[in-house]
DNA sequence: CTATTAATCAATAAATAAATTGAATAATAG
DNA sequence: CTATTATTCAATTTATTTATTGATTAATAG
């Protein structure tokens, strides 16, 4: 006994939480995240979430279902990528509106934080200022797939794993800055533990490069076309 | 066994999928648009949705526990509002990614519309332009207390159930445009069809208010300041 | 005080979603 | 062809969410 326009209006409101329902499990949203760094094959998307690989895959059929992302078959790999950039924007003011928010954010992210380093108040708008002018050797401690996908201009590609055997060949004159997926990604910050173990002068900067990217600032994809000091090492 | 960094991710993108929880019921949703029009009591959110009060309340509650609404008390009644602007804004940007992404909504809204008017085609650009220069007579014809939240300045305020009594006090000579809640919003489309039998020449300006205030005009609140013609009739 | 009204709470049934397990496909190498 | 590897499917258990119902609370009027 629905009404037509009430039965329009329910169908609409259905396809917009196919979008919501989507993005209802933490989970979904991780790999999301992880998806808006770069395509990633189902393995490495399991990987990285802690996920088994079923579980993965249903997740990942289900952001498929809602149009969020697509799949390619490459080979005997699935290659999965999101479906527009658009999603990734939508997942990051998602996640500004969580910060702004909810404060349980900010108290679990200082928790972790603590006795870490990056706690420290940088001027990160004066770092930033100095990472677009080059003024400090900025490190993209990301997987190197994830670097190729969209990077700082600039910036060197050190996977984490590799940082120990590079760091030897890293700049001790400039300050360091490294980055990685975002402001809750781990790898920027144990990065600069280790640099500074080392006796570097080094900062996290905790944008990730799709931050960097809403900003308005350039991103370089592929390997870097080295002006005086930029590419991987 | 979870590494600390595991705890510390699960822990956010478990702050992060309480927004998405929240926006992934499509009557919460509904709930969030209208709430996104002014606030309103939860009777008032009752009969615009189609719900139950206790679902409706319920609903709310949740809304309210992902901190995306307030709730305050004022009398006998209980007044919800949108926490934060930046809550539209992300429920709009939610919207228009389903648009795009969904092929689904723009099949809905065309079968819905078919027959009706707000069909043809009108040049958007060029109805925006005249309507942000006043050269049609612009009606909100949502409830005069949404008006009152916030409106397109020079529009007059004619509920859609006050239309036919105001009718005759329209301009025969000017082109008449209608505007509602939103894109999914049939109030505009049904005052179109009757100013239409009348006589006039009208069209619908598929635009809310929030979408107007999205592309950057401004927007009035209260009563118009009556300059040549605008304000309450 | 009692009655009225708006809203919430609490308990339940019904529907959906999540994670796990093992089997099934599909692409490729040998 | 068989074996291997990456992924998906299907079935199941468990957990979560939704809508409904009736009782309860809170503010106000008489």
């Amino acid at each position: 006994m629905k009404s037509p326009s009430r039965k329009f209006k329910d169908a609409i409101y259905e396809q917009f939480s196919r979008i919501g329902k989507a993005v209802s499990s933490p989970k979904r949203l991780e790999l999301l995240d992880l998806l808006c760094q770069g395509e990633k094959t189902v393995e490495t998307l399991t990987q990285e979430t802690g996920l088994t690989l079923a579980n993965a895959s249903q997740h990942l059929q289900v952001l498929r279902a809602a149009r969020l992302i697509e799949a390619e078959k490459e080979g005997l790999f699935v290659k999965y990528r999101l479906a527009d950039q658009m999603v990734c924007e939508f997942f990051r003011y998602m996640r500004v509106l969580a910060e702004n928010r909810l404060a349980e954010v900010e108290m679990i992210n200082r928790r972790f934080l603590d006795g870490k380093e990056g706690m420290e108040p940088v001027d990160r708008e004066d770092l930033l200022l100095r990472v677009k002018n080059g003024a400090v050797t900025v490190l993209d401690v990301r997987p190197e797939s994830e670097y190729h996908a969209g990077h700082i201009p600039g910036a060197l590609s050190v996977p984490l794993g590799h940082l120990e055997d590079l760091i030897s060949k890293l700049p001790k004159d400039q300050e360091i800055a490294a980055y990685c997926r975002g402001p809750y990604c781990v790898l920027a910050v144990q990065a600069v533990e280790m640099l500074r173990e080392k006796g570097f002068r080094a900062v996290r900067l905790e944008e990730g490069i799709q931050d960097w990217r809403a900003m308005g600032h350039p991103v370089s994809e592929g390997e870097e076309k080295l002006p005086v000091s930029g590419g991987t090492i």
